[in-house]
DNA sequence: GCATATTTGTCCGTATGTATA
DNA sequence: CTATACATACGGACAAATATG
């Protein structure tokens, strides 16, 4: 297996984006070390990795904190996503057919959810989505950075109260988009891509900024 | 100042990224702990970072080495930054003026540089101009990724031979970039800037394997 | 504002496993 | 196959910074 520092990270990571570590929660070193079964120099290097990652936050001297995505984190993550998602849509022709299907099938699978109301199911299913969108460029770095995005906008949501109003007004569009994706039409497919992306932002952002306010 | 593990990666990057550390250097935490005054601990933190940017590679109870980008690298390499560089030329309108002034700048720069044969200076000023394209999306993480990925190229720069060859073809068609940015020809722009990325990663694959063919 | 307790930052020693000569 | 060298991981130690009463 890897090594437990990568171990550490990982497990601890999936903790973070779950929600089973909520934003501001300080990670002791020494406390999370003896619950973890590993020491602190290990615990150490598994942070370095998270923060790599900006799921916490390394305040010198203060501590490792479990972060919480402020309203310019959100904007900068969407702006970086159309970037890489866009790019995903033009590189359409080159990329091979198992990675549309890849794209229509995560589309199905929220439906599918959405059916039967699981919206945590419909969440990572749209996340799904968009990390096929982006794999279309075939980047293994794309990937990368994507999944990193996505896993610190999943930060952003856990706090969120309804996971339904997040994510239901923009399934159809993720229909939308894949169907314009197989006839082939990738500039009206970026187009739409491009406004979802935007509407998405301010719908995620008036959710914080409700959540804000009355703290 | 900050922690020592971050002021050693920082360090180590500006060895790698100059060539004083070449590509499959092995980098041993007890010879090098030593030869930089800090402890393995916190030589490991230091490479859990350099890692994660990808200037160095880790293999898992044998160590960490200076990586040797492949061939597969530079062409991701180049996909991302063509994702990230496009989309600052397509958010140049949102731009405030300063940036568009930033790449002209760097233009300047290297036009200077290569007057005088100076084309160490010339290609450290081709990055800049680069760089300078990603951060017209006024996006702090596209910035901090367009850093890594141009850190990572010149990594794959130090071993080879020519830096005129490298850069002075480009330089006259980084003007055309910036006057077609000057005259709001965002379109034409990102066209020439595709084209640009493609022949760039032409040329730097023929490069590179020129050297690695008669290893 | 001060004294104390807690926690991080850093280093060292060491036992174990793994790769290589 | 043995021996050596090294990475991995742990635990302990102490100074420095921070939080607490």
């Amino acid at each position: 297996m890897a090594n437990t520092a990568q171990r550490t990270a990982d497990l601890l990571r999936e903790r973070i984006t779950q929600g089973a570590l909520t934003p501001g929660t300080r990670l002791s070193e020494e406390a999370l070390g003896v619950a973890m079964g590993v020491s602190r120099n290990t615990l150490r290097e598994a942070f370095r990795l998270l923060a790599h990652g900006r799921l916490v936050e390394h305040e010198p001297n203060r501590g490792v904190f479990v972060r919480r995505p402020s309203a310019a984190d959100i904007a900068d993550i969407y702006a970086v996503r159309t970037a890489l998602e866009t790019a995903g849509v033009r590189a359409l022709a080159a990329a091979p057919a198992g990675h549309l299907r890849a794209v229509t099938d995560a589309v199905a699978d929220a439906e599918a959810c959405a059916e039967i109301a699981d919206w945590a199911g419909a969440g990572t299913a749209d996340l799904r989505f968009h990390q096929a969108l982006g794999a279309l460029s075939c980047s293994p770095r794309i990937d990368t950075y994507l999944a990193g995005l996505l896993a610190e906008l999943r930060l952003a949501f856990v706090t969120m109260p309804s996971q339904q109003l997040l994510h239901e007004p923009f399934l159809h569009r993720n229909r939308t988009i894949a169907d314009l994706l197989t006839a082939g039409r990738t500039a009206d497919a970026e187009d739409e891509l491009h406004r979802y992306l935007q509407d998405a932002c301010r719908t995620v952002l008036g959710t914080l900024q409700l959540q804000e306010g009355p703290r």
